[in-house]
DNA sequence: GAGTGGTCTAGACCACGAG
DNA sequence: TCGTGGTCTAGACCACTCG
């Protein structure tokens, strides 16, 4: 049975992007929309509360409850948080992935500290190509503690390893550190993404972790330069 | 009056700070903190709900609420929102511009879009070169309409537009849009930001909303390589 | 089955904004 | 002053996990 505050959430929503509720008009108050969902003011509470977090409307304690300008841009702006890697934002069929390195290694202390290892636990340390379109996307360097993903095969490497840990095994991400900078051109890169000797590179590098705080993947990603490639969010307050 | 809600937040934060409740550890449940607190579970389950939205615990029906493995990394995590620009970044002494151009003119196309500006409504262009401890830290080029700030002076500038703008006008920031990406070196990088001809340049280009989703910033920033500049995000999911 | 968190109720009082 | 949203109560029922 689906929450009540979730069916209310879904319908206003709803009555925003068709427009019922035009930009920057005032919604109903709270007691009106109790009695029209047949349910209690803290129950609409709630889900007016949610609809502020994905920045659908806002609220003035004394004024009421507003739809807010662009609220419109909101429905297909990606949340903040985009895990689930190349695979979630391209169709399946356009990303492709070539391995270059899949290995079991001792971590250097930069990567021990980062995944917050223990003694030496081994890690897989894995180098992949990820294509686009048949074009270079990036060149991902990826480092996994073996004990939260015994199983990991080198077959997983050309599809999305993402989806196998959170519907095989069963992980659940909580969130993501990421660093973002602007890198000089590697051999690598030269190698691998068909940079020119001066371009500029775009490198993400994060570590992401459990929903209980455990850090289970560190990365360095490598974009090539060709006016294309960005890093994008969209940043709500509260 | 403080509310109760935030009260128990603010205690179990520090408890959990100071490790009354350690990492990995289980909270008491909810009755029970209700009890301590002498409140209704209700207003115990809110602070919680907002606890985990900080990153400091998780809650498994069935199980019970737990402390996170990094709680304590993120006491002094920046949250992912970090308006307020550098001033807030660095002590503000530490912090210095230097205006180069303050202009008003009317917008070209692509900053009248980025604005979502009516007709021709004239904007203030205002291009800083931003100073930290006196190196070039980056070349700010701003666009904000004049409507929203019709009284912005040149004095400003050398100061915190931030700080103006949220004091004075009293303008509540809601939230922001940001493309990141990696560019070439250009002649006024050269110039302003001590950058060598083949630098790789980590750009930002944001638009920063009000709460009411009225664009109030379109800003280009420029920062030079040095092996120092990146752009950190800690994200969380829900 | 016992214990946990998730949701919901039907009220209540208060703080704030606007006319 | 009145209408708004913010908070809070003291219960209740349900869904889930685990021994």
């Amino acid at each position: 049975m689906e929450p009540k505050y979730k069916h209310i959430l879904e319908t206003i929503k709803t009555q925003i992007i068709e427009e019922k509720y035009p930009a920057g008009s005032m919604l109903p108050d709270q007691n009106t929309l109790a009695k029209e969902f047949k349910t209690s003011r803290m129950t609409v509470k709630k889900a007016l509360d949610m609809l502020a977090i994905e920045g659908f409307i806002y609220s003035r304690r004394g004024s009421g409850t507003f739809v807010k300008k662009n609220a419109l841009a909101q429905q297909d702006a990606l949340p903040v948080n985009d895990y689930g890697g190349l695979s979630r934002r391209f169709s399946k069929s356009r990303v492709k992935s070539k391995p270059i390195v899949f290995d079991v290694t001792f971590p250097t202390p930069e990567v021990k500290e980062r995944l917050e290892l223990k003694q030496n636990e081994p890690v897989y340390e894995i180098l992949r190509l990820r294509l686009v379109d048949n074009t270079p996307y990036a060149l991902e360097h990826t480092f996994m503690p073996i004990s939260l993903a015994p199983n990991l095969s080198k077959e997983i490497l050309f599809d999305s390893i993402y989806a196998y840990l959170t519907k095989e095994v069963k992980l659940e991400i909580g969130g993501a550190f990421r660093k973002i900078s602007a890198e000089k051109t590697e051999a690598n890169d030269l190698k691998y993404l068909e940079s020119e000797a001066n371009d500029p590179i775009l490198q993400v590098e994060q570590v992401v972790y459990l929903q209980d705080g455990r850090p289970f993947e560190y990365s360095i990603s490598r974009h090539p330069y060709n006016g294309k490639h960005a890093y994008t969010i969209f940043d709500r307050k509260k």
